[in-house]
DNA sequence: TTATTATATTGCAATATTACGATTAATAAT
DNA sequence: ATTATTAATCGTAATATTGCAATATAATAA
């Protein structure tokens, strides 16, 4: 059906899947370094950065700015964008306690 | 299109965005919390566990398989899944690098 | 051999994603 | 006012993903 399941999942289950799925295309990934990179914002360049359409880097941005990875600044006729800085903590924070489980190795297999 | 254009990115970022994308669904994430947890092999009962189709569960093993999250063994009429302790471990890395990748919070935004 | 059990594969319908050309909206410059 | 410039939105084609019924496969049990 193409239609993700989630009323049988806990929230944080969504709610990690979510974020994954944001971070699972190379594109937003490449955004999110470069914005962490010049650890500023970024106005405009980033179409030229990436190497996509500025559509489908509009398109790109607007995810990541609807999970609140980013935010955007109207500056004149260009928009600036950074990461949100808050909100990456508690993703950061979301993931790690996912990622490190504990991993107690008692490997059975 | 629907076709991601890999050839552009750096194989960090098509790593990362490939790993991130196989988090990205809640009944992946419920299979390797369920495994964490359990902190041993799974024989079967992962279909009761999720609560979706034997075959959908199945689809959702074997794309945690591919990407080495997991290992399978053969243990007679069933299969035994749990944490590819290894792979995880890098896993984890990959994904700490980029997560923490410094958040100087020299928000300008 | 013939069930039985457990998992994988196939095929398919519904929906989602990716990418981009064309267009639009909003401000800036002339 | 007219003309750039910049970024968002719309529309659409190509492809991917999700989920499951039906079927296949593989190993053991009767």
């Amino acid at each position: 059906m193409g239609v993700t399941k989630s009323e049988i999942f806990t929230q944080e289950q969504n709610n990690l899947a979510k974020i994954a799925k944001v971070l699972g295309h190379p594109a937003r990934i490449a955004i999110l370094q470069h914005l962490f990179k010049i650890n500023s914002c970024v106005c405009g360049d980033l179409v030229e950065v990436i190497g996509l359409a500025q559509p489908t880097i509009s398109q790109h941005l607007k995810e990541l700015k609807n999970l609140n990875l980013i935010k955007g600044n109207i500056e004149g006729t260009s928009v600036c964008y950074c990461i949100d800085q808050e909100n990456w903590k508690e993703i950061r924070i979301l993931l790690n306690n996912f990622l490190n489980f504990n991993s107690n190795s008692s490997n059975c297999c």
